[in-house]
This record gives structure tokens, C-alpha cells and sequence, in this order.
DNA sequence: TCTCAATACCAGTTATGACAAGATATATTT
DNA sequence: AAATATATCTTGTCATAACTGGTATTGAGA
């Protein structure tokens, strides 16, 4: 750990330019002085606030500026580190909706077109392993990023005792984070990913002309245990959303012919 | 019983990842390094703590994850035990084109439309971190399955020294196969997915109509150190073919939107 | 209203230690 | 030889405590 206590210049209060900016071009000046490798850590916040004299909103909406260019990465509980070419990689899983979002500095938002319970039907409960008839709870919401339509999520799981669902605002609530909080170990989601024309109700609901192309991806997630807990089915508009993800250990003995 | 003392890689703290997944994956390296068969059992946990100097609350959070994404099952007083004919492959592995041909019993074949080495352009050095003019080999195919033609294969990588790539029969070669042949380790697949409308010349590789939706994967291939391999884009016809893989979520609690 | 400060509190990450409880081999007793 | 006790492995659980970043509230001042 670097970055000495009397490295640090005071920050100009009658300047123009906020202070949180100051500090931001500080901690820079800091990082390329002080010869901070990528992936190093830096001192925590309230070792920095002290020695930058300032408070510690301020100091987080610098460093927050910083993670937004790319220079700095947080973890919860760990600290926070000079941004590495490896955290520029894809994602391990593929990158949920959320988090493509706040990739790209835009804000998602949900229109919830259906939200109740409802019988299984006799593919859906093949589907989730439950009895036909019994209870499934069916999810169908428009994604939005910056308000444009980019994708119908098709989502049923079976119904969670106890679990008044109706009170949830889907506009804003987690569906992971509700299965999560309800006990649900998401372990591994069987993926299968096509590309479809828009049909009428598709191209509707995303604003795009049927016919055009769209990219639609089935997850199936499953527990520990390989149990089914969860049918999704997004699909995306075509020319407005990417998959991004990252598979590993290619070249095991598969050869891709 | 396996895992040498020297064979276990420092957890680095100069990463944002937090300790126990670092742990994780460790371990599930180590087993699958080790070829540890199902049902086999684990050091125990102070062999481990010790060997990778982490307390045994961390180690036991990354255990823990490993139950539960199904690679480990533990048992009280007597050990933790790789789980027994574990749930399918947790490699997030594509199913390959030649997987997909055998899974439906049909017979994969090819058109090469062009093997040539060229010197590399400004955009494909980039891609491949080479000298611009470097010679690049390409190889563009159409991919089929009994004969029907299912997608186009363009794909380039840095010319190999020594290698006479134009004595190779690309109509049944695998480029994989090829490039571990060749030294290489095909450690990572950076992927990017998308749906779109299928352009003149692509339309008549597929015998399709143009406008017709393809899904097009791009994938820059790489080593074990994060170099660049090989560069490769299958567009497929939307109505022939469905990507199939399998996500893992190791030590996920993460949010999807 | 915006910036900034001060404060309190929540949540995630590690470490340390002590003890309970299941499993098993070994010594001991019958 | 068989049954029993015991020592010693193992994992399971709990509590404590010290860090870390994340969030919310309140209020002062321009």
C-alpha cells in the first residue's frame, strides 16, 4: 500500500470545479504517482476522507466517478481496487439485465403486463416437475432501458407459500432476488438461444416492426439439486441488445468441428 | 487422495473477488486437475484452511457454494466428498456444431468458400494483438448439417510458423482441433450474441431470403494469459439452428434486474 | 435547489476461538 | 471373540470482533 500522508495537495473550496471532481483527479494523480498497479487496492474510505479533508459523499461520488471511466472497481466489503483488464472481461454467467444497464450508464425499468397465479399447464408443470393444475405463479413484464422497449421477459415459477407476491411491484423488484430471499438456491440455468421473427403481440409490446429479428433465450434454472425452480423466456429486439458472456475451458477434447 | 502442497495457487488479495470464491474456484480446479472421481474425498478442512491460508469460516462459505452448485456433497464427521455423477458438466461450455450434429444424428460437412493466409488489417490486428500486415490465415465455411446448410463460419487467426494450413481439408478438419494441435491452449471465449437480418450474400450461403433473422456469435478465442487466439463469427439461420449451454452461478446472489 | 458535511446504521468479508456432534479406529473389558 | 469404552479423527454451529463498502437522514450554506 502506497500513497503517503503528506502526498495528498489540499483541495480548493473557492474553485468552481465541485469538490468531489478535485477529488476525483486527486485519487488519479495518486494512483499513476504512486505507480499503483492495476488490481491493487486502494486505503479505505475513511482513511481517504481524513487525509483529503473531506467528507465521505464527497469522497464516494469521486470514486463513483472513477468506477464510471473504468479506473476503479468496488467490493463490497473488500475495497476498492484499480480496475484490472480482467474486470473489463465478459461475465462468467451471462450478464443479467440490471447489470448490462449499468454497463452502459442507462436506467431499466419494468412494465408489468402480467403478474398472478394461475394452474400449471401440462407443459409448464413438465417443465418445473410439479404436478399439473398446481399452482404456478406467471410473470410477463416489458424491459425497458432509458424508457425504449428492448425486451418481453415470459417468466412462471411454482407458487411460494407464504409469499404474498401480489404485494411486490414488479416495476422495480429483483425476480432473482425474490426466488433468492425465498430460499431458492440458483445454481445452474440451462440455456437455449435462438433467433426468431417478431410476431404480431411481440412486435407490439417492443415497438418493432413483425418479421423483424429478435433473439429469444429460454432459462431454465435450477437448485442444487438440479430441481427446476424457474422458467424464463427473453426475448430481445434485435437490433437493440447484445448477449455478452464468456465460456471457459474451450479446447478440453471437444473439438467444434 | 491428491492435491499436492505446492500445487495450490495463492489466493491473491489484490483482487475484488472476494477470498471464498477465489477459494471455490481453486477447489474446483484442483478437482478437476486432479481427475478427483466422484465420490472421492476431500483433505479435510484444516489441511485446506492451512493449505490455502484462509480462516475456516471463508473456507467453509466456498465450500458451502460449492454444495451449492452441486460439485461437493459433505458429510457430518466423516469428510467432504466430490458428489457423486455430478449434474451434467459445469463447464459453461457451448455444445459444438459437431455435439449438435450427434445429439440429433445427423452428419456435419462443410464448403469452404476461402483458406488464405493475408496480411492482417488495421481492425483484425487489433482484435488479435499483432502487427498490422502481419499475415492473418482466414477461413470462411459454410457450416452444414446433412447437407442443408445451417451457418457461415468466418473465422481468422495469426498464421502459425511452420504449419502448411493449405495442405489441411477444412471440409472435415476441425479449426480447433487445429489450434491445439498447434501449442495452443483455448482457455476463454469472450461471446457476443445477437439477432439479425440476414444481408444479400448471406442470404444465398443459407439459401434463405433476405431479411430472414440469423443468429450471429461472435468469439475471440483465448489462451490460458488472456492473448488473443482466434477471432470467429457463425451466423446461423434463425430457423435451423438453437444455441444450447449451461450457466453456473458460483457464490451468486447477484441481482437480475 | 444543489453541494457538501456529519452521523448513524446496514451489509458483506475475514479472522479467531470454543464447543457440539457424527464417524471411526483402537484399546479395554467382559 | 464380542461388546464396550475411549481417544481422535471429522464436520457443524455459535459467538465475537474487526475491518470493509453501501445507504439513508439530517442539516448547513451558497
Amino acid at each position: 500500500m502506497v500513497m503517503k500522508d503528506g502526498a495528498v495537495a489540499p483541495l480548493q473550496s473557492d474553485s468552481p470545479e465541485p469538490l468531489w471532481q478535485q477529488a476525483a483527479r486527486a485519487i488519479t494523480r495518486e494512483i499513476a504517482a504512486a505507480k499503483l498497479s492495476s488490481g491493487s487496492r486502494l486505503p479505505p474510505e475513511r482513511d481517504l476522507l481524513t487525509r483529503l479533508s473531506i467528507s465521505r459523499v464527497t469522497l464516494r461520488k469521486a470514486l463513483h466517478s472513477l468506477v464510471n471511466s473504468g479506473v476503479l472497481v468496488s467490493s463490497h466489503g473488500r475495497g476498492w481496487y484499480v480496475a484490472t483488464e480482467a474486470h473489463q472481461e465478459f461475465p462468467q454467467t451471462l450478464e443479467s439485465f440490471s447489470e448490462t444497464a449499468a454497463r452502459l450508464g442507462l436506467v431499466p425499468s419494468s412494465d408489468v403486463l402480467r403478474a398472478q397465479e394461475a394452474p400449471a399447464t401440462l407443459d409448464e408443470a413438465e417443465e418445473l416437475s410439479v404436478a399439473p393444475g398446481s399452482p404456478v405463479f406467471h410473470l410477463e413484464r416489458i424491459r425497458r432501458l432509458d424508457g425504449v422497449p428492448v425486451a418481453v421477459d415470459i417468466s412462471y415459477f411454482s407458487a411460494i407459500r407464504g409469499l404474498d407476491v401480489s404485494a411486490i411491484d414488479f416495476k422495480t423488484a429483483s425476480l432473482f432476488r425474490l426466488l433468492i430471499d425465498a430460499g431458492f438456491d440458483l445454481a445452474r440455468a440451462d440455456s437455449t438461444i435462438e433467433a426468431r421473427a417478431a410476431d404480431f403481440t411481440l412486435a407490439r409490446h417492443l415497438g418493432i416492426e413483425v418479421g423483424m429479428p429478435v433473439l429469444a433465450m429460454w432459462q431454465l434454472i435450477e437448485d442444487g439439486n438440479g430441481r427446476p425452480v424457474c422458467s424464463s423466456t427473453i426475448t430481445y429486439a434485435g437490433d437493440r441488445y447484445r448477449l455478452r458472456t464468456s465460456f471457459s475451458r474451450i479446447g478440453k477434447n471437444t473439438a467444434q468441428g
